[in-house]
RNA sequence: GGUGCCAUCGCCAAGUGGUAAGGCCGCAGCCUGCAAAGCUGCUAUUCCCCAGUUCAAAUCUGGGUGGCACCUCCA
């Protein structure tokens, strides 16, 4: 497998450090809002990664965090007057439930920041001890990045340019301006916890670092873990510390590889709050299929921004609709599973830095073929195996194709306009038989106005919602 | 100001030295009572512009032009 590392800025072969099993870190969410296009293009990424690499062979161990401590879920809390647990709770499985509806795994570890605390105490602890962190009069901790010779290594960054556009205000605290928290003291009692630093909070890339090395490291690794993903926008500040941190307080480098996913557009524009345009998970779900929006979101190599409208979602849809079809002229067929050629030309594709559009041109010729073939008289017994196995293998890695066929183009459609439909065809039918065409393009103009098309075969009449 | 990314058919989008994948849209045909679906064929001598390197460049180099991201919590 090859795979583009953001550290590096080059393709690299993929080489874990353990034959055969593969370390995976990424940056998961902060659960004090609903979840937007964003976290779910970041998500699918990553599960598309977690499973191009097992189809490879690897074993996988892949962890996402839960940030369920954070300021702005203290505000949350505030403003609605909850306790910050029934913020953290409902986001977080909120966002569970969003991510099954787009097909996405759930990692193997999902650490919360709230039940890794220890682990960044400890982290703390090593880095003051060895003189990378220093508390400061009002009982903060920072992070010294002037004792890091590796500093911004991996942003490549230059420290004075980015103080002059520096926005944030700097704690006159601080030695030096790029210096993070580590542990900021809380006396107002809002979200305390009692550590060997005083009453406080962790700082928010701390527990990174702590959980990376509480759940995926060994100790004498040259590497924490094999891959760490994020978002581009985590490069720097977020990754470059975790880094610092790692680099300081163990014996060890963060990550091997670093993956970076592109951003989310809407129409061009920046998905913000201030533009007022982000677009919450939730509020594309309730108008296309969790499958659709998992196809179109991964339709685009994963490093590139990634910019969302409609008219490019219908396209995406119908190519997605294409794969189904073609599931429903093999539908309820079963058989062995067998490898093909098709299989391994998708894997090689996908192993190339996850080029999707080339797996993509892949499936289009596959199902092209199996239409062509289907179309020519015969049994086709052999090829059909073949077939079923590639369909299989494409839900498998890709996760496309899972639903039933013709529950994914019923979908939205209520039982009792289904029973009415079911009514209309039998009508039109009878209408076929007695050759009265008048009267069956009719019934075919109803049901069009119900937003369905029909489709005669030689199984029957089949209706699709358009 | 710094760091970095991008520019390929009407639209989406691969391709990073060997002579332009794929999808959507469109056009023609087959099939169909007619459709829909499916199938077949057609649709970029050309890859933002200029110059250079090379037997060979969308792909490398230099210079432009135009987008964009990060440097603040952020996927």
């Amino acid at each position: 497998m090859f795979i583009f590392d953001s550290a590096r800025k080059e393709k690299r072969e993929f080489i874990p450090q353990n034959e055969g099993k593969v370390t995976l870190y990424v940056c998961g969410p902060t659960v004090y809002d609903d979840a937007h296009l964003g976290h779910a293009k970041s998500a699918l990424v990553f599960d598309l990664l977690t499973r191009v690499l097992r189809a490879h062979g690897y074993e996988v161990t892949y962890a996402r965090n839960i940030t369920d401590i954070d300021d702005k879920i203290i505000k949350k809390a505030r403003e609605q007057n909850k306790k910050i647990s029934e913020i953290t709770t409902f986001y977080t499985s909120s966002f569970h439930a969003e991510m099954a509806a787009l097909g996405v795994q759930r990692p193997d570890i999902e650490p919360k920041a709230t039940e890794s605390l220890e682990a960044m105490y400890e982290m703390i602890q090593k880095l003051i001890d060895k003189g990378h962190a220093y508390t400061t009069p009002s009982g903060d901790v920072y992070f010294d990045t002037s004792s890091d010779s590796g500093y911004l290594s991996l942003s490549k960054r230059v420290q004075e340019e980015n103080d002059k556009q520096n926005r944030v205000e700097s704690s006159e605290e601080k030695r030096n301006s790029a210096d993070f928290a580590l542990w900021k003291s809380v006396k107002d009692g809002s979200v305390t916890f009692e550590s060997p630093f005083g009453l406080g909070r962790p700082g928010w890339h701390l527990e990174c670092s702590a959980m990376i090395e509480k759940h995926l490291a060994s100790s004498h690794a040259e590497y924490a873990v094999d891959i760490h993903g994020g978002g581009a926008d985590l490069l720097f500040p977020h990754h470059e510390n975790e880094a610092a941190q790692t680099r300081c307080a163990t014996n060890h480098a963060l990550a091997a590889y670093w993956m970076h996913n592109g951003f989310v557009n809407i129409d061009g524009e920046k998905m913000s709050k201030s533009l007022g345009n982000s677009f919450f998970l939730k509020d594309a779900l309730k108008i296309y299929d969790g499958e659709v929006l998992r196809f179109y979101l991964l339709g685009t190599h994963y490093r590139s921004n990634f910019n969302f409208n409609t008219q490019d979602l219908e396209a995406s849809k119908k190519r997605l609709d294409k794969l189904y079809r073609v599931k429903k002229r093999l539908f309820g067929l079963t058989g062995e599973e067998v490898a093909t050629a098709f299989q391994n030309e998708l894997l090689k594709a996908l192993g190339d830095d996850l080029n999707i559009s080339a797996a993509l041109a892949l499936i289009d010729e596959l199902i092209n073929k199996i239409n062509e073939t289907l179309d020519t008289p015969g049994k086709h017994k052999e090829f059909k195996r073949e077939a079923l196995s590639n369909l299989a293998y494409i839900e498998r890695v890709l996760g496309f194709g899972v639903q039933n066929p013709y529950e994914y183009f019923q979908s939205g459609v209520d039982e009792a306009t289904k029973a009415k439909l079911a009514e209309l065809i039998e009508k039109r039918s009878e209408a076929k038989k007695a050759k009265d065409f008048a009267a069956s393009d009719a019934i075919r103009d109803q049901i069009l106005a119900y937003g369905v098309q029909i489709m005669d075969t030689p199984q029957g009449t089949f209706w699709e919602k358009i």
